[in-house]
DNA sequence: ACCTGAACACCGTTCAAGT
DNA sequence: ACCTGAACACCGTTCAAGT
């Protein structure tokens, strides 16, 4: 709109590809990955759709960017941390540093997906799973069991979990449904949540990944890994 | 082509739900989920793209009733295992139920990626968690620890563990270059890969997800949930 | 060097119309 | 009751062309 009146600092620069990406994050938090187009971020920009391939070899490599940018705020953020040392205490170590990489997924919900959408790593993504390494080589473990470690954490070691199903959308909730219709075909599930209310008011990345739940598996996994340590 | 020629029993009889959401299943399994659009799903059961909305309400219900036939099949075969009962070892009962899942799931390696995208349960896999919940609490488990143990299996409830990457595509696959350049600023990736040789040919499910992380996986958050339940 | 307009090949979907 | 043709509003992307 306002494109020649008044040279606005920014808009003047040329577009670069670290703008295209910073453009990517903003628009994904403020309007959701499905508002992330080409065009749409060609917007956000102040360009034509075209323009953005000129910087970017394609809308893979927008999202490939992006998995950079916020992991590469999570290593910004797990590198100033002073914990326990790995030696003294590595589940500690590694506990905090997972839950810090969750804060940065909690400012950027649709993260997880695009990131479970990726088919290679990131380099940034290798930088973090280095440090990673690092802890549990330093907590005592083998190669071997840091590899099982490593698989058996999953999308733990960034920080989420991605659950199976959303619990919001009442309208749109066969389960619920289900649920009164079919509650004696379903003794335990009506069971279950009569005694617990499965209705924790903060589902923290949109998922029934709250808090509670994803510091109880970690811990268990922790836990188990830790026995394997010392029983080796 | 031969629509009109040769009544071919099938091809006679109307399309309905039921066969569309086979065929949906039949054209994912041979051509990848990328290939499950309308036109083709329309094209695979011998009629015009627009004709599906007859029977369909629009592609999410496509794709939320085929995973509804997936879980379907788990649940015809986890209904026909004769294990141990649950009350004499809960673990193995579990055990060899998910491993069936999984056994389900390496048929279709496109299908964890549409549960992943469902927002709302299924019927057939409510009936599935419903089944699970009976073996935790005639394994014992309160319904509060039984809830904790199900969020903890995630996606390894129904079989599968989506691994945050995969490993082909040597082409595309920055992180293989990134260790042979960066070798010594990665003394803990280049040392595990050097000892492991992470080159496992059997990744069943497409990621690095094979067998035998997946049970050690299991194992290490059965075990786990096994030592919390007699610690209370 | 950087950006654009027009166009292409796809999507899912609506709607009025055919039998 | 069941299916269709034409059309719409979107995608990502190519390519020749502008400055």
């Amino acid at each position: 709109m306002t494109t020649e009146s008044e040279p606005r600092t920014e808009s003047r620069i040329p577009l670069s590809k670290e703008r295209v990406l910073r453009a990517a994050v903003e628009l994904a938090d403020r309007a959701g990955l499905e508002s992330l187009t080409m065009r749409n971020l060609a917007h956000e920009v102040g360009v034509e759709a075209m323009s953005l391939y000129y910087h970017v070899a394609n809308k893979e490599a927008v999202l490939d960017g992006v998995v950079d940018v916020i992991v590469g705020e999570i290593n910004e953020v797990v590198g100033s941390i002073d914990g326990p040392t790995p030696e003294d205490d590595w589940k500690s170590a590694l506990r905090v540093r997972i839950l810090a990489a969750r804060d940065v997924m909690l400012a950027h919900p649709w993260a997880p997906d695009v990131i479970e959408q990726r088919t290679h790593m990131s380099p940034a993504i290798v930088l973090y799973f280095e440090g990673l390494l690092g802890i549990f080589r330093e907590g005592g473990f083998s190669y071997d069991l840091a590899h099982h470690a490593m698989h058996a954490l999953g999308s733990k070691a960034l920080g989420f979990s991605q659950e199976l199903f959303n619990p919001g959308n009442e309208e749109s909730d066969q389960s619920g449904e289900m649920l009164e219709q079919f509650a004696e075909q379903l003794p335990h599930l009506t069971g279950m949540l009569m005694e617990i209310g499965h209705d924790d008011p903060d589902s923290t990345l949109g998922w029934c990944d709250d808090q509670a739940e994803f510091e109880f598996s970690l811990d268990l996994l922790l836990d188990g890994l830790d026995r394997l340590l010392h029983a080796a």
